[in-house]
RNA sequence: GGCCCCAUGGUCUAGCGGUUAGGACAUCGGCCUCUCACGCCGAAGUCCCGGGUUCAAUUCCCGGUGGGGUCACCA
């Protein structure tokens, strides 16, 4: 049997990192094992289901490059089968109207909660005979209709689960659930599994917080003689309070959004997400590529405790957590560079500073100094903020780099006659650049090293970086000739 | 509160009766060196608690504790 899964997500709000996350594994599992996958938007909530939502999910998951085979569905869509489902559920006497009103139930509910026991529905509507029931509903008395869970032909539901295990729950802890509203529309569980059969999906693949109503569906599909699928739940993320992640509460941090807005590659991302609840099963962690991880995912490495997603909030060193951090940083420079090329110019295309040049005459000189930087940064952000110098004229010089220029009073005298000597020379090689500041340095009777950190600070505006020769050398000599001679003027200037 | 689930360093995890409890990130120190990063070397830090079972428990069982999920006419 073909494998076949779907990721289903609630077009409420921008798709979040536990969605990714559901969605990633959905599809590595599908594309391991040779299956489809099916993308199906749950908008049955016209509240608060929106376009902007939608797209913001279907942009997410395009930029992961999670691609899908079937859809997207839309849940909306198919109303009817989910009414003609709940209506066969009546027929079958799986199911009932319910009359009751709002005012009934919450007191119900009240005294549920005064007892300390779980709400159940009292069933008062179950006594209805048929023809009451339809007499009210001819007479046009809202009415719900709720499943009858069947208590009696069987003590607990229970269902294999590919992760948790062996699930079973006493069948006389579910109340009677509603599956169609007063208003005709029908219910997530209904609806959910409606679909689920109808797209003949075979795994599903979600959040553990779908744990808990799992043995209703399984109700439904007992009741309706439809095969279950294999459900496979999924360990939530948390925040570092273990409080579920939301964007209302965590702000962009945990939108898909903020990662492609701050220089992630797509499936570094991925790779870091993966890592959030799944294991290679040995040491490794890092996959440069999607087959490598496709070829290594299964179920039986997915973890059943729960993991916290570990960002910091304002923290200036760490963005979002240092894990994901670090897992872009390995694929920024472990990646052949022709691969990460693209992702570099998308990247300047995206900030309006891309030069054409740059993949044509000059296309050498952009791939050995992205090569040249590139060990040092951990998100494509890097290379327009922390590296503009390489790329650009004007770039800022940061404090402790204008500290070094100033850092003596005979710099001003170095940046003057180094500018002066490297004009004078007949080539710019590694051998003579160096050379020439040695030597220079030796005349000013200074040691080398501070020369060579304020020639850096002066040309790159930072403390840090490459070789400082290597770095000369990238930029060319009318750059760095230039950019000595404001360095000198900045010296005097104090 | 009822029910369900989970529990290895700060975080992500490996482990599946006998290990000096392994790796990654983060932290700290060292080497390298013109700085930083990379790379390499090293340090600190963990099996939630209590009972069992067993010659032997991080591992199996039970009970606590802690955390999470769920109990909607949301999905």
């Amino acid at each position: 049997m073909t494998v076949r899964v779907r990721f289903a997500p609630s077009p409420t709000g921008f798709l979040h990192i536990g969605g990714a996350r559901t969605a990633l594994y959905n599809w590595l599992f599908a594309r391991k094992n040779g299956g489809a996958f099916v993308l199906r938007i749950e908008d049955t909530d016209a509240e608060r289901s929106t376009d902007e939502s939608t797209a913001g999910i279907l942009d997410g998951m395009k930029w992961m490059g999670i691609d899908w085979d079937e859809g997207p569905f839309y849940q909306s869509e198919y109303l009817q089968e989910h009414k003609d489902a709940a209506q066969e559920l009546l027929r079958l006497g799986a199911a009932y109207r319910c009359f009751c009103t709002k005012e009934e139930l919450d007191q119900q509910r009240a005294e549920a909660r005064a007892n300390k026991v779980a709400f159940k529905y009292n069933r008062k509507c179950l006594a209805l005979s048929a023809e009451e029931s339809q007499a009210r509903a001819d007479r046009g008395d809202p009415y719900v209709i709720r499943f009858r869970v069947p208590d009696n032909r069987q003590e607990t539901v229970s269902f294999d689960d590919r992760v948790f295990g062996h699930i079973e729950v006493g069948i006389k802890e579910i109340g009677d659930f509603v599956i169609v509203r007063s208003n005709g529309l029908p219910l997530y569980n209904l609806a959910n599994v409606v679909d689920d059969h109808r797209d003949r999906i075979t795994h599903v693949m979600r959040g553990a917080d779908g744990l808990a109503n799992t043995p209703k569906q399984v109700l439904i599909y007992e009741a309706l003689g439809w095969e279950t699928p294999v459900f496979a739940h999924m360990a939530l993320t948390l925040d570092p309070s273990k409080a579920k992640i939301s964007k209302r509460r965590h702000g962009e941090v945990v939108t898909v959004e903020f990662y492609q807005e701050h220089g992630f590659l797509p499936w570094a991302f991925c790779n870091f997400m993966a890592l959030l609840g799944w294991s290679s099963g040995d040491d490794q962690e890092i996959f440069l590529n999607r087959e490598e991880m496709i070829d290594r995912f299964s179920l039986d490495h997915v973890s059943k405790a729960n993991s916290v997603f570990n960002y910091r909030k304002n923290d200036p060193k760490f963005i979002t957590d240092p894990k994901a951090l670090a897992v872009n940083a390995a694929h920024l420079r472990q990646l052949p560079i022709d691969e990460l090329l693209p992702y570099v110019k998308d990247w300047f295309v995206r900030q309006g500073l891309w030069k054409d040049d740059w993949d044509g005459a000059d296309r050498q000189w952009f791939a050995s100094t992205v090569d040249l930087i590139r060990s040092r940064y951990h998100t494509l952000e890097d290379f327009t903020e922390l590296g503009r110098a390489y790329f650009f004229d004007e770039y800022p010089i940061v404090p402790k780099a204008a500290k070094n220029i100033r850092k003596d009073p005979v710099l001003e005298q170095g940046f003057k006659r180094l500018s002066q000597a490297y004009a004078a020379l007949d080539g710019f090689s590694l051998e003579n650049v160096e050379s020439t500041l040695r030597v220079l340095s030796d005349d000013l009777g200074i040691k080398a090293g501070l020369l060579i950190n304020g020639v850096r600070a002066a040309v790159t505006g930072q403390t840090v970086g490459p070789s400082l020769f290597e770095v000369l050398l990238t930029l060319g000599k009318e750059r760095v000739i230039s950019r000595l001679e404001k360095a000198a003027v900045m010296v005097s200037a104090g």
